[in-house]
RNA sequence: GGGCGUGUAGCUCAGUUGGUCAGAGCACCUCGUUUACACCGAGGGGGUCGCCCGUUCGAGUCGGGCCGCGCCCACCA
């Protein structure tokens, strides 16, 4: 035990120690009873760590080290999310080169030492995972030791990559066995699309933007009758793509309009009048026109009532050319149509809007001014551009049929805390659509297939030719399908890979399968899945919970994990939450540095399952308080050497272990329905309480009464302390583990949990006997001393004649079993007990000497 | 528009089944250092528990309605 007693380079010190001692290993010949197998979020590499991280990792860390005392072998793996667009763009960035999976494999492929001037290098799609790997190793590193400075008890062997030979494995062939199935299939069909990344995006990766726009009322009309149609729209860009004009079927104000054709403004296209239960009559002139597409109500409108396709806008977000006079483009007056659709054609939508309002007011089709308003857009979270329907051609897994079993898992999970679930199941009843997993991006996994092309070169989308799942992982844009020869790519009678990737979150999906090995190692994957709990943060309940259930579902028909523990968001003082693009982040290593794990821990370990939580620096500094807390109370305890055969004899002592036992039996109860935060916050008050109390109450007994009394008090520190210093550990695993070192043999982290039982064996029949009453009177009375010594401006240690203490008679009798101690920690020399009804205390000090 | 959460001292938050529940820590003020701890100890001031009704002998705690904040969702023309 050192002299006195330091925080500083404990984290260094352990952290080394931990690693050389594999104290976090995880021994794979532990049954499956006895693992506790933790799906461990994969942070995202290609950007850094933030408080955000530290927060919820941490409550992660508290639990499985909770598990690990409690005697389970903790499964806690560690996986790195190096999958999908922004690794794919940082490696653009960082090596000057961009992927092309045209581009032959090339082995010998060195990465340019400095990125190309102007013209990115194009490399094959094997090349440029290679490169990513070879970036995100570095990320990836730094990420490790910021983790290992926190204290996370990681087994860092088994560590696993998203974009990795595993998970693409993993990822094709759990994609292969759902095609078997029919569980996924490919469709050519309207699909939400970003026209800056030019891919496919799902419903879950939109997010609603406020944007302002401005609503135009525009003439259409009416075929072979005098009347006219008056229709708003916030998109007349769209008007050529117009296949309909609809209104409510009760709306009596269109009744004359209906089965009438309309003419689109400026191009002279016919269009039906029609109605359907979707047109809100309140809206505008409760006329809508129907494109393809506007916005996903047109896809429905367009579905549901059989409407034709009339497409403007290609996957660049610029309108197409477009064959007027041909079928499905007639035109009242082809020349004129074709002309006025000149001034808009290769224009993106926003210069194509400015100047079909020009085009409309010249034609006098425009009624009145537009009016500005603001609206909720749809956006592809990552993008800067409005999402857009285009019709293409995707891969889809089936969720929609799903829904009811989906729903049965989600209430057959136990969520931390509990009204997650409620989102968890809007989402799963809000679903419009299967889901989505292809992308015309590069880096991520491919599909693992390819097409045979006719003998004009058109490919055969309806006779894919699978891999073989012991070829996996294969890149069909270098791999070559069985029975063709690699000249054979891309030419008439040959082959074609197809060219897409999986949506980043079709992988992410599979991670209880790629940490447990699953195919590789099925011996590992039988012991650990299904997991015991995945800990994830509230806004990727849709996203990342909700397909791990779908895949777990599809796959393997079961629930992958059974406990679902959701952490919150770290908030500003402002209350927003912290993201880079806010610039309000505070990098975790600077913060670990200032405070010190132990502290940052604590102030994580405090917020609540599921709640955001401030940022807050104080609460730091009161958990640094703590742990040297900590440090000093194990120096008093140990101060002296063990008593031998002696038991807890004091009615003070074994009072203080009832309570101590109750708090162990709370914390336990606590943290076993993952509540760490309230485990924490009772173990840390009645912590605190036992300093200032307890340990100020029994120093003299120690210090000089009989061996009798001082082995009673000395073997309670004992017991009190073992429990308290196990009883942070999962929070506190730096000081706790140095002070477990001063006097006992191993790791505390292996240490087991303590036993309420045991301690309240130690010190059964004190609430029956008057000793928990003695305890609370005794520290009622001394807290009354003390105040008359602080407001008399005394020291504490000021001598107090007399000390009149009226209680109740059996309040009085219990303060009598603590009285000894009461005197020599109050340095009373006379305690005066006066039965009455009320507790009140008179205090005479001793008249000050010079 | 719908769902979920949340609103308690200047700040961060406890207040499990309605009756010492008006609390803790920080901050602030006062006092105190020979023996675990100045990265300390003792004490103090400070709140009509968002607002309004209701149930009850009694509500921070239950019910209803408003208001604020946050998140998610929506078929946002």
């Amino acid at each position: 035990m050192p002299e006195r007693p330091t925080l500083e380079g404990l984290e260094e010190k352990w952290s080394e120690i931990w690693d050389r001692q594999g104290a976090y290993r995880f021994d794979r010949e532990a049954s499956r009873e006895r693992v506790y197998a933790i799906d461990t979020p994969p942070p995202t590499v290609s950007g850094s760590l933030h408080v955000g991280h530290v927060f919820s990792y941490t409550h992660t860390d508290v639990i499985a080290r909770y598990q690990r005392m409690r005697g389970m072998e903790v499964f806690y793996p560690m996986g790195w999310d190096d999958n999908g667009l922004p690794t794919e763009r940082r490696v653009q960035n960082h090596f000057g080169v961009r992927c092309d999976p045209l581009v032959p494999y090339d082995p010998d492929f060195k990465a340019p030492a400095e990125p190309a001037e102007h013209e990115p290098v194009a490399v094959s799609r094997p090349n440029f995972v290679a490169l990513c790997l070879e970036l995100t190793k570095t990320d990836e590193q730094a990420f490790e030791q910021l983790w290992r400075r926190l204290g996370l008890s990681v087994d860092w062997s088994m560590t696993y990559t998203t974009i990795g030979e595993l998970a693409q494995r993993i990822s094709q062939r759990s994609f292969l066995r759902l095609l078997s199935r029919g569980e996924a299939y490919q469709l050519e069909a309207p699909t939400l699309w970003d026209v800056d990344f030019q891919t496919a995006v799902a419903q879950a990766e939109l997010e609603d933007r406020e944007r302002p726009g401005a609503m135009h009322r525009v003439r259409f009309a009416i075929a072979d009758a005098p009347a006219q149609a008056l229709v708003d729209t916030t998109r007349p860009e769209l008007i050529a793509a117009c296949v309909a004009l609809l209104a409510h079927p009760d709306d009596e104000r269109h009744r004359e309009l209906l089965g009438k054709q309309a003419l689109t403004p400026l191009f002279g296209t016919r269009v039906p009048v029609l109605t359907h239960q979707l047109v809100d009559p309140e809206k505008g002139t409760g006329l809508v026109m129907v494109c393809t597409f506007g916005d996903l109500t047109d896809v429905v409108w367009w579905r549901e009532l059989g409407l034709p396709v009339r497409s403007v806008l290609g996957p660049d977000g610029r309108l197409l050319e477009v064959p007027w006079g041909t079928p499905g483009w007639e035109s009242v007056d082809v020349e004129t149509a074709r002309a006025r659709y000149g001034e808009l054609q290769g224009r993106t939508v926003n210069q194509a809007r400015r100047r079909i309002v020009e085009l409309l007011e010249e034609s006098g089709d425009l009624v009145g001014e537009p009016q500005p308003v603001t609206h909720a857009v749809k956006f592809f979270e990552k993008g800067e551009r409005p999402v857009e329907i285009i019709t293409s051609r995707q891969w889809f897994i089936r969720t929609m049929d799903h829904r009811q079993a989906l729903i049965a898992r989600g209430r057959e999970l136990s969520w931390h805390p509990p009204y997650m679930r409620a989102r968890f199941e809007d989402w799963v009843q809000g679903l419009s659509g299967d889901w989505n997993i292809s992308r015309q991006r590069f880096f991520g996994v491919p599909f693992p297939l390819w097409y045979p092309l006719d003998a004009s070169g058109d490919v055969v989308h309806e006779e894919p030719m699978l891999a073989r799942e012991e070829q996996l992982p294969v890149d069909p844009s270098t791999d070559v399908p069985d029975g063709y020869e690699p000249a054979q790519r891309g030419r008439p009678g040959g082959f074609s890979g197809d060219p897409d990737v999986m949506d980043t979150w079709a992988t992410s999906s599979l991670t209880p399968q790629i940490a447990g090995q699953a195919g590789a190692d099925d011996e590992l994957f039988e012991s650990v899945f299904p997991m015991d709990v995945r800990p994830q943060a509230h806004d990727i309940i849709r996203t990342w919970l909700f397909t791990t259930i779908l895949r777990s579902q599809l796959d393997y028909n079961v629930l992958p994990w059974r406990n679902a523990a959701i952490s919150g968001w770290v908030l500003d003082p402002e209350r927003k939450k912290m993201s880079k693009s806010k610039g309000n982040v505070v990098t975790p290593m600077h913060l670990l540095e200032e405070h010190g794990a132990d502290a940052v821990r604590y102030w994580a370990a405090r917020g609540r399952p599921g709640t955001d939580t401030a940022f807050d620096p104080q609460q730091m500094k009161v958990g640094r308080r703590l742990a040297v807390k900590l440090l000093n109370a194990s120096k008093f305890a140990l101060a002296d050497l063990p008593p031998e055969g002696e038991t807890v004899t004091h009615p003070l002592d074994r009072a203080m272990l009832a309570r101590l036992a109750a708090v162990v039996a709370d914390a336990t109860a606590r943290l076993e329905e993952y509540d760490y935060a309230r485990a924490l916050e009772h173990t840390e008050e009645f912590f605190w309480w036992y300093c200032d109390f307890y340990l100020e109450l029994v120093k003299g007994r120690r210090y000089d009464t009989s061996p009798q009394a001082a082995a009673s008090v000395s073997l309670a520190l004992r017991l009190s302390l073992s429990a308290f210093q196990r009883l942070f550990a999962p929070f506190l695993p730096f000081v706790s583990e140095e002070v477990w070192s001063w006097w006992q043999q191993g790791s505390v982290h292996r240490a087991p949990w303590p036993d309420a039982t045991e301690l309240a064996g130690a010190a059964a029949g004190a609430d029956r006997n008057g000793e928990e009453m003695a305890l609370a009177v005794t520290a009622d009375v001394l807290r009354e001393v003390r105040k008359a010594k602080s407001q008399a401006r005394r020291p504490m240690r000021a001598p107090v004649r007399r000390v009149v203490v009226r209680d109740t008679a059996r309040r009085l009798r219990a303060l009598e079993l603590g009285s000894e101690d009461l005197l020599a920690a109050g340095a009373i020399e006379l305690l005066e007990p006066v039965e009455d009804e009320a507790f009140a205390v008179e205090v005479e000090l001793a008249p000050e000497t010079r």
